[in-house]
DNA sequence: CGATTCACG
DNA sequence: ACGTACGTGAATCGA
């Protein structure tokens, strides 16, 4: 009965400005566009559907409608030909995406209103003020558009949509009133009018902005009553208002928006039906909306919030949580803070400039600090199946920093902190042992941003982690490989959110840097759940991303699997003989000194010869040498590398004395006098760190030391080699090389027969290749044309050039060019892989190897012909460059794990691009030699089937290994 | 901090 | 006509 009296049941009218939603969705996704498997741009249909569906199921209206502009040019356009006349035409993505919006609207049921001449504000408005009249206790113009201020009253409001971190918000009466600083809303007219609004080309007054536009209206009250008291104004703004009194009064006019639309409102067509769901699944499955058709059909939280608690889990939760009123579990819906799963409220829209940080973002970060919190933590945690987890230390050296606490996180917007209660190392160790259950667990997968450090930092007390691993800075890495992947960078670009900077904390870099261990466990929880949050939801952005692309396997199971392994062999260090290298120092030294001073006197001068600036002008304004072959560098000086000096050498002692004088001072300087140096004192051994993340291609790189490049070309330089030794006697140092891979990758990939063959029987590639370019039977290759051969096989690895190859084997670019020539007609398949790797890569704009790693050349195109030639020569390289990286690191991570199931005492140790090199006890070689031998052959096969051949040598230092 | 040079694959 | 082989990292000089 009381149903039926109108004032009964509390209705809740939503009427929807569909332009102004998609819009603002469109540019939210602008950075990161989504594209569904069909190349259509689906970002301003996933911001608009999610904003739907968000305020469908948080507010939970009985009456809705959507908006949008009518056909046909409105009133304001004839009144005002300028009118949204700069405004771009609408964004061919837009255009494309509002068919299936409309199509959504209708599958929900729910009405679109238009009218021909109108435009979707004059709409809603008009409905809005009529609705109010028949009684309508709520209604609310959904829109992000500030001109609706001026139609706010006691039951019309405007709701703005969550916007990222902040929550959706409701503007009444007081809002606007506060914000405009005017006394009635319709004033927001005035003020509009006053100011101009330069996104629809409303023109204002000159000279009036926000500022001036408020103190007037205030003033003033109106326009019109403003311009009826122009005298009262002063200098230049009385001559403006007197001048563009009719252009204020038109934007005025421009900005009001009209409450007389020729539309009847009938409540019963916008009552809130139940949408179709066969039709919102068939379009969400089209459009690939996987996660909202979870969210909205299957009437599940969000897969990627609550998904990776297993539903023991969650009951598991909540009952503890009933019990006892905790801190753990927290229901997933109030934990969306910044999440930015598919178009969570995080990532329907940030535009540029606005950013989210740890102050505007709904969290709940806790410091648990006692004995009976961590252990109810840890009881949580061993309920996951995923959970992201980050270690606070006291510096980046993984060698020497220490345990400072762990953050965890398996929901987003949650995390803990659990500080080491005391500054000292059984402390630490303690806290390490008892979240080993953890650590150990196999079934959950751990998450980490850069987790080979976290993983050495546990190394250090004891803990192997066990289980799966999850790199988001190895995901981003294999998303985008020539880009940067720093934690801060990753949450600014997918989360539209900006962490707290470490410095804030710690204070810049320097003297008097603090570390975490000086700041109070307080101040560091919030910065250590950041950290564990922000990876977690970064890992369910780039999953489905790298899924969509094909990479998901190549992290899952080549760079994660890879993590610990270089973890190992970072931790494992190297035995670097030190008094060896002292000695060599000296002698070096030596030879440094004589050379000094045999080339002071050829100059008849001092100069610092290390210096190129000096010594070109020594070589070519005061000794005149050169002759016209003198070149310059970019920046206008004497080029004097080694190309240039070797030429000179010839007729000029002091060319000569110089190239000696800078290789010995390379070999004292980078080498013989660094590594000592960074001899971890705890161990006595070298620990360097591989990078696998920096290469555009997928190799590892090496830094900090560099023992990629140690020396092997030169016999001096070789001597270095001597004092990379085992751990001891007993133990001996075994190099697997892979002899020729590049080149058997790319004789399989382009199927050449001919080299195929000479792979298959075991030749000398660079003889045989030799033998057919200068077409002389095998066995009257000489040493000369071999070498000749060897670089032309290389070029070609390279995307070779006549030019390029003249150069470097010292004949005539005609020379080079018949070469090459005869060898693309020996080669044949090999020229025609070229070709089609180049038009591969125009077509796709990226290269890929084996195993699907991606290299973007997005140069391939251009006009230039300079960087087209290079991003060309890129297409051939990449893919076979980065498929001999796949191939190694295969092995690698196939190899670690056969010694540690076989539990046997050999360690890798290192990795130089196509070789591993391991300490072994001496007994084992023999046992270890052939299984390396067949682990690194058969990594990857290759899809021809050319065989990979691997080298292996022994000794006591790494020169003898060859 | 960029440019130059040179060590490696 | 133009510039010229792929991928790295470290030391050094000098603005």
């Amino acid at each position: 009965m009381t149903s039926e009296t109108p004032a009964a049941p509390a209705r809740k009218l939503f009427l929807l400005d569909a332009f102004a939603l998609i819009y603002r969705a469109h540019f939210a996704f602008s950075k990161n566009p989504r594209v569904n498997s069909k190349g259509l741009n689906t970002g301003a249909i996933l911001g608009f559907t999610n904003t739907l569906v968000e305020v469908l199921q948080k507010e939970k209206p009985t009456h809705i409608g959507v908006a949008f502009d009518g056909p046909k040019k409105t009133f304001r356009h004839e009144q005002y030909a300028a009118y949204k006349a700069q405004r771009q035409a609408m964004p061919e993505d837009i255009g494309l995406a509002i068919p299936y919006i409309k199509q959504i609207i209708q599958a929900f049921h729910i009405p679109i209103l238009l009218v021909e001449g109108y435009e979707a504000d004059d709409v809603i408005g008009t409905l809005a003020r009529r609705a109010e009249q028949q009684g309508f206790g709520e209604v609310y113009m959904m829109t992000p558009d500030k001109d609706y201020c001026q139609l706010v009253t006691d039951c019309v409001k405007i709701y703005r949509p969550a916007f990222m971190g902040n929550a959706a918000e409701i503007l009444d009466v007081a809002h606007v009133l506060q914000r405009f600083e005017v006394e009635r809303a319709e004033q927001v007219i005035d003020i509009l009018g006053l100011q101009g609004d330069a996104s629809d080309n409303i023109p204002g007054i000159p000279g009036i902005g926000e500022k001036t536009a408020k103190k007037l209206i205030q003033e003033y009250g109106s326009v019109e009553n403003l311009i009826a008291n122009v005298d009262q104004l002063k200098g230049k703004q009385q001559q403006n208002v007197r001048e563009f009194a009719e252009q204020g009064l038109m934007s005025k006019e421009l900005a009001t928006i009209h409450l007389d639309v020729p539309i009847e409102f009938e409540a019963d067509k916008l009552v809130l039906d139940q949408p179709d769901h066969e039709e919102l699944r068939r379009l969400f499955d089209e459009l690939e909306f996987r996660q909202l058709a979870a969210r909205v059909l299957d009437g599940g939280s969000p897969a990627g919030v609550t998904g990776n608690v297993s539903p023991r889990a969650k009951n598991e939760k909540r009952k503890t949580n009933a019990g006892q009123g905790s801190l753990f579990g927290t229901p997933a819906d109030a934990a969306v803070a910044i999440g930015a799963e598919e178009g969570e409220t995080g990532s329907l829209g940030a535009p540029a400039g606005l950013r989210r940080t740890l102050e505007d973002v709904a969290h709940q970060y806790h410091l648990l600090d006692t004995p009976a919190l961590r252990a109810e933590l840890l009881k949580f945690l061993l309920l996951q199946t995923e959970v992201s987890f980050d270690t606070e230390t006291t510096g980046l050296d993984t060698m020497t920093a220490r345990l400072v606490g762990l953050s965890f996180c398996w929901l987003p917007g949650e995390a803990y902190y659990v500080p080491v209660p005391q500054a000292d190392d059984a402390a630490a160790q303690a806290l390490v042992d008892e979240f080993r259950p953890f650590f150990d667990a196999e079934h959950i997968l751990k998450i980490g941003q850069n987790i080979k450090y976290d993983l050495t930092i546990l190394k250090h007390y004891g803990v192997e982690i066990r289980g799966p691993l999850f790199d988001t800075m190895l995901a981003h890495y294999l998303l985008e490989p020539d880009m940067r992947h720093g934690m801060d960078v990753l949450a600014e670009t997918y989360l539209h959110y900006t962490p707290v900077p470490i410095t804030a904390l710690i204070g810049p870099r320097g003297k008097n840097q603090k570390t975490m261990a000086d700041l109070p466990p307080a101040q560091v929880s919030d910065y250590a759940c950041e950290d564990a949050d922000v990876t977690l939801q970064l890992k369910y952005v780039f999953e489905p991303l790298l899924k969509e692309v094909g990479l998901l396997d190549l992290l899952n199971e080549v760079e994660n699997p890879l993590v610990p392994v270089l973890a190992a062999i970072e931790y494992e260090g190297v035995q670097i003989d030190s008094a060896a290298m002292g000695e060599y120092s000296a002698e070096l030294q030596g030879y440094i000194t004589e050379l000094e001073t045999q080339i002071y006197q050829e100059a008849g001068e001092e100069f610092n010869i290390g210096s190129p600036k000096q010594l070109g002008e020594v070589l070519f304004d005061k000794m005149d040498l050169g002759g016209k072959k003198i070149k310059k560098t970019k920046t206008g000086q004497y080029a004097t590398g080694e190309e240039i000096l070797s030429q000179l050498a010839a007729d000029a002692p002091i060319a000569g004395l110089i190239l000696e004088y800078r290789q010995l001072s390379k070999l004292r300087s980078t080498y013989v006098e660094a590594l000592p140096q960074l001899v971890c004192e705890l161990d006595g051994r070298v620990h360097t760190s591989f990078n696998q993340a920096v290469t555009a291609t997928g190799r590892l790189s090496s830094t900090n030391p560099n023992l990629q490049n140690i020396p092997i070309r030169t016999e001096k330089g070789r001597e270095i080699r001597k004092a990379f030794v085992p751990r001891d006697a007993n133990h001996l140092l075994l190099a697997a090389d892979y002899s020729q891979v590049e080149l058997r990758i790319m004789a399989d990939f382009s199927g050449d027969q001919t080299m195929i063959e000479a792979f298959r029987l075991g030749q000398d590639i660079h003889t045989s290749t030799a033998s057919k370019v200068f077409r002389v039977p095998l066995n009257e290759v000489d040493s000369e044309m071999r070498r000749k051969a060897k670089t032309v096989n290389f070029g070609i690895i390279y995307g070779i050039s006549a030019f390029g190859l003249a150069q470097r084997i010292g004949i005539s670019r005609k020379e080079a060019t018949d070469i090459i020539d005869t060898y693309f007609e020996e080669f044949s398949s090999v020229k025609q892989f070229m070709d089609d790797s180049i038009n591969k890569a125009r077509e796709l704009e990226y290269a890929e190897t084996l195993l699907g790693r991606r290299r973007y050349l997005r140069d391939i195109n251009s006009r230039n012909a300079t960087l087209r030639g290079y991003t060309e020569r890129n297409a051939i390289n990449a893919p076979i460059q980065g498929t001999a990286a796949d191939i190694i690191k295969k092995a690698m991570i196939n190899i670690h794990e056969w010694l540690r199931d076989e539990k046997l005492a050999t360690r890798m140790i290192l990795q130089v691009h196509d070789e591993l090199v391991f300490d072994a006890p001496q007994e084992e070689v023999a046992y270890i030699t052939p299984k390396i031998k067949e682990l690194m052959a058969t990594a990857l096969l290759l899809p021809h089937g050319v065989p990979l051949e691997v080298e292996v040598g022994t000794g006591k230092n790494w020169l003898q290994a060859h």
